[in-house]
DNA sequence: CGATCATGCCTTGACAGTCTAGGCATCCCG
DNA sequence: CGGGATGCCTAGACTGTCAAGGCATGATCG
């Protein structure tokens, strides 16, 4: 849950995102709930955030999308990971993982 | 140094600008310069992001400041953490530690 | 039958926090 | 003299998140 962790959300959807569909297509809907149940509900993906950075991130030729019938039958539309995306996903992931050894290296510096 | 980190940032300085001061007192130039030296440069506080944080955490109540002398014997506003800024510190600490290991497990999970 | 919930997509508007880029003053050093 | 470091501050643009709404379908339950 996190009702203050929202502001912390800011610039990490993106690479989460990337990250859920580096296991292969994955309609949004999917996404969101995927992300959630993997983190217990620690992060949880409102949808006005998530299509947006969907768009975004297809239109940055990160993503691509076909529309399809998902598990219920259901009019889905699923997304991709482009060659770009994928590289993209691995350098964001160093910058994520270096920028939070930093902040933790403040907030819980071991002796 | 962060180019595309700064959106990381989003929502994190105020509780390392919260954690610098429980070190004591200090004024806004050094708890930058902390902040950075601490990071290896990992993080760059910049000062059109650091003084309205500081405001802002004074306006809460979080922070108190007082007109000073530097070290080098330079007009400066020294800050130094309230009750509520310590409280606060301590929640908003255990808050990013939920929430990167949330991220850090979906970026880089160990098998 | 009607209500409600889950699935699925999307958009609008408000908001918060960061950045860039500027300004100001002092002091030191080459 | 010029430039850099020290020190504070602000205006405006920007970006990404959120809340709150809308829409459509199918299942479930009373």
């Amino acid at each position: 849950m996190g009702r203050s962790e929202k502001r912390l959300l800011h610039g990490t959807l993106d690479t989460l995102v990337l990250k859920t569909l580096s296991h292969g297509e994955r309609h949004g809907y999917a996404i969101a709930r995927w992300i959630e149940e993997r983190t217990d509900e620690a992060i949880l993906v409102e949808e006005g955030s998530l299509y947006p950075a969907l768009y975004r991130l297809e239109k940055k030729g990160l993503l691509e999308s076909r529309w399809g019938v998902s598990e219920l039958d259901r009019r889905a539309k699923f997304y991709a990971l482009t060659d770009r995306g994928r590289s993209v996903l691995e350098s964001s992931t160093e910058e994520w993982l270096r920028f939070s050894d930093a902040v933790t290296s403040i907030l819980a510096p071991e002796p």
